[in-house]
DNA sequence: ATTGACACCTAGCAACACTAGGTATAAGCT
DNA sequence: AGCTTATACCTAGTGTTGCTAGGTGTCAAT
């Protein structure tokens, strides 16, 4: 997978993949990898700052677990769960231009 | 439609639109607008330097048209023939990856 | 004559994924 | 006990890329 694929495209994928419920950062990268079949193996420096990035911008929130391993488990917020919707729609419209000019 | 969505994808698009047979810049920046619905309009300060970069890749060949207006004519070259199999391909991949995600 | 569409260009900016490092805990193996 | 691997977090710096904002010039139509 090209790296600049992804771009724009990851923060929507986070958002969905904690649509499902609380994840901490690890768990995130991992699902990603689990729901894409594998072909999503995205290294920590890349999803972690997109953690933070959207908790900067109020789509997450976060908190430490308490006990055991240190673990920042990140919620989706209201805000979030609205912009999720947002850029699926506009996701299906980049997809069906992209299908478009290719076919 | 989100500015960063279009990265990495713009190049191969910009194949594709001369898979069809070879245009100058300006007709290319057409052709996606019209391919897509309407919903690729871009500005040529995005169009432009992409087919430079795809010209010194060596996926496109370049001359300027004689007579009349100042026309930079691109063509696919064989090697950029081949390439746009391969980013065909890994967009299938890459859409079906994100697909699975946002499901 | 002047507006608008056509047709090209580039310097600089901002966003973003990745590299390459770092720290630290827990579990499993020998 | 020591060692390795997986878990779990972090960030500074880099390279790519799309866009903004300017510029130049031609041609057709009002």
């Amino acid at each position: 997978m090209r790296a600049e694929a992804l771009k724009g495209h990851l923060d929507t994928m986070i958002l969905a993949v904690l649509a499902s419920g609380p994840l901490h950062g690890y768990a995130v990268i991992e699902q990603l990898k689990v729901r894409s079949g594998g072909s999503l193996a995205l290294p920590e420096g890349t999803v972690y700052p997109a953690l933070h990035r959207l908790e900067e911008a109020g789509y997450l929130s976060s908190s430490w677990s308490d006990g055991g391993r240190r673990r920042r488990v990140y919620s989706l917020t209201r805000r979030g769960r609205g912009e999720l919707g947002g850029r699926r729609t506009e996701w299906r419209a980049f997809s069906a231009a992209v299908e478009a000019v290719l076919a």
